[in-house]
DNA sequence: CGATTCTTTGAAAACAGTCAATCTGTGTGG
DNA sequence: CCACACAGATTGACTGTTTTCAAAGAATCG
């Protein structure tokens, strides 16, 4: 729903209703079913689009078939493909619903105009991508510091609430380890 | 030099005298010798660092005492840690010269300053971060992906211009990889 | 309920890490 | 200019972790 979009910016930033309504011109929502896909790749992505129900799953293919995930979206987060997003070359990503989802979608020659033309919202979405980075780069120091043990207890520490909503085996994607190696660090907890 | 970041402004948006003026006014530089330090785990970074010569590194160290290498800033490239430089908090990270080397250094509230009174800053500053969270991204996905042979390869093929200036052994903490098995890794593709 | 997806388990093999010793090159001080 | 110290790279033997393959069990969806 475009509330739940429209809730989230008036909790991100002073917003008068004018500007609220300007969102609501732009912005169309889009119903994903389980195992349904945002993206594909080979597609170009430009929109943005924001979660407003359900997961989805960012992730790559490599030769040997092997799906590699890069990132989970959740409600009230975004996703896409940023790299396609600025270059206008085809993805390389894909982005798959995990439970039946809610995107609200905008448009991007909307939305970079928005973030002029709101000033704002150019800070905001500015902030946000300071903070995904700074995330990154502790996903990076998680990834070449830590054991698969360690980084399964990050894992879950940091995203709670993401943990019980997806198979097991796509955190070991998403980690980097095999989804065997996880069910036997999982068993070794539960012994502890 | 403050020539050599100023060059780079030119080189990066138009930009007009007064406004590299005012760049000037504000630049210090700081001259490091190999093995100084730009930033000690514990002090707070609220600056901005542009490296006019020389190679730093950037990266932290477990509770077992060993170094992991987050980033190599060597000259054009910018250097800090974000994480503090937002939150305000001490820094988690190390910044060290691995060779003589020259900063260009920008005070945080000049930089943030700047980047509104200018336009065509802010906006560059906006797209170096978006290219810096996408590499960050393709970062993950090699780390997640690759063996430590496809992980070595990777790098070379990115950063030629690093691999020859800097010991293997850091190449290693880069990738997450001991230096033993870099050692062997590159014995075996001397073979071939 | 039937089919599919997901998780677990076992055994073997591949991979990477550790420890210790040696070798190499570089630079510094006497 | 040499000798020595030091940092870095290599090598071997061993250990430990993680992957792979295969099969069986459990859970879930339609």
């Amino acid at each position: 729903m475009v509330n739940v979009f429209l809730d989230y910016l008036k909790d991100k930033f002073p917003i008068t209703e004018e500007e609220l309504e300007k969102f609501s011109q732009v912005c169309t929502v889009k119903k994903l079913r389980r195992r349904q896909y945002l993206l594909q790749e080979g597609d170009v992505w430009n929109k943005n689009a924001f979660v407003s129900k359900g997961v989805l799953r960012t992730y790559r293919v490599d030769e040997k078939g092997t799906e590699h995930i890069i990132q989970f979206s959740i409600e009230n987060w975004w996703a896409g493909d940023r790299q396609s997003y600025h270059t206008g070359l085809p993805s390389t990503f894909n982005i798959e619903a995990l439970e039946d989802a809610e995107i609200v979608l905008i448009p991007k020659t909307d939305f970079d105009r928005l973030q002029i033309e709101i000033p704002k919202f150019g800070e905001f979405t500015r902030a946000l991508l300071e903070r995904s980075f700074i995330a990154s780069q502790n996903r990076i120091h998680a990834s070449i510091s830590y054991s698969a043990e360690e980084k399964y207890a990050d894992f879950i520490k940091a995203y709670p609430d993401i943990t019980n909503r997806i198979p097991q085996h796509m955190i070991a994607s998403y980690l980097g380890i095999s989804p065997e190696t996880l069910s036997r660090i999982r068993n070794q907890i539960a012994k502890k």
